[in-house]
DNA sequence: AATTATATTGAACACCGTTCAATAATAGGC
DNA sequence: GCCTATTATTGAACGGTGTTCAATATAATT
């Protein structure tokens, strides 16, 4: 036991983050332990402690990188699309597939595995980054439709979060053959009837 | 150790199972524990394993009980309101009502605890009244709407989950302040938006 | 009364997150 | 080069978890 000083704190604190990353990605969250998490970087499960306090603050580390990714992802998949209403259904549709091609990283994001996490508040560099993601739907929803601005915001939250619920039940395989599946004909058919009204040409 | 027979088989079943609602509701998931509900009951965590394979058949049977009550829940809050429009807001409110009502064992339903559940399929009997939840929705549709009866379907389930979307994150006290309270707002919105072309008279 | 059947137990196993005194290796002063 | 102070790292320990199962005590049967 003793300095070793293979890495520097900065570096540690990054070894850890990555192979936290790493093992919700592949083996999902319940996988991640202190000493599967030792191991894999080489270090006691001691050490992590030294960089974190706790687990959780693993997790929340490596969310907010889940989130900056979901960002980033959505961002890409609008830059090819036509304007208008197409835009909107692309940033449905990559929040969709983020979901479906990072599933054990997008369920983490709302999966809390201690009891007093839930009565805590989010940090606020946590909280930004959430907004930030919940910000793009507006964004979007205003530069490509004919919506006022004073619905936008609302109109975008709540569109959020029924794509959220949508994205949900469609990832939960359990719920497979109870008609849950088809979660694009369920976007389609949300966006259509919720924004149809803001269409300068109806679509 | 040995036979003491307090109860019958059967009222054990139904102690162990009453203690599980018990501790799921006033305590949560999470504390829920084998040990725990041994000692609730007065016997030792082992007699559970004699009744129950294990603790997440337990949490199914207390989920199926839950579903049984939101279902009663919603069917009773419709009795005493208008036909039409209302039934299908009085059916989305019950929704969101219950789950704020009884959030230990709504969030129950949708949080598994162990690893693999998630990838076991749910019991034929449970998958039958998880339907005939998803069903009360369509048939509000259809009894009160203008709606063809080839879309009810599709357009239920879709707005079941757009509900479920905006209830969880509703319920999430972490995501207040950035916009997804106020539920009811969200809800009202989603239903005018999405059923306006089925009502006979504009709401 | 002896035997069979069954209900109940609790110690044991392999895990978990977290803590912290002990320790080993480095850095700095002389 | 030696000594000391500092710091990084450890791993055993604590109190928990779900689950198993040989041992046992009671009831039922013969």
């Amino acid at each position: 036991m003793g300095r070793r000083k293979d890495h520097s704190p900065e570096e540690l604190r990054l070894l850890i983050l990555g192979a936290t990353r790493n093992i919700i990605e592949n083996k999902g969250l319940d996988a991640l332990t202190a000493r599967r998490l030792g191991q894999k970087i080489g270090y006691s499960p001691g050490t992590l402690y030294n960089l974190y306090p706790n687990l959780d603050a693993l997790i929340l580390a490596a969310n907010f990188d889940t989130l900056g990714r979901l960002q980033q992802f959505c961002l890409a998949q609008l830059k090819d699309k036509a304007n208008g209403f197409s835009q909107v259904r692309a940033l449905a549709y990559a929040y969709l597939e983020f979901a479906e091609n990072n599933i054990n990283c997008w369920t983490a994001l709302f999966a809390y595995k201690s009891k007093h996490v839930g009565k805590k508040k989010l940090p606020i560099w946590y909280r930004k980054r959430l907004d930030s993601v919940f910000d793009l739907i507006e964004q979007v929803l205003q530069k490509n439709l004919d919506i006022p601005s004073g619905e936008a915001k609302a109109t975008g939250r709540m569109l959020w979060a029924c794509l959220h619920g949508i994205t949900t039940l469609a990832l939960d395989s359990r719920l497979k053959s109870i008609g849950l599946d088809n979660p694009h004909e369920m976007i389609d058919s949300l966006l259509k009837k919720c924004l149809s009204s803001y269409l300068s040409a109806p679509p």
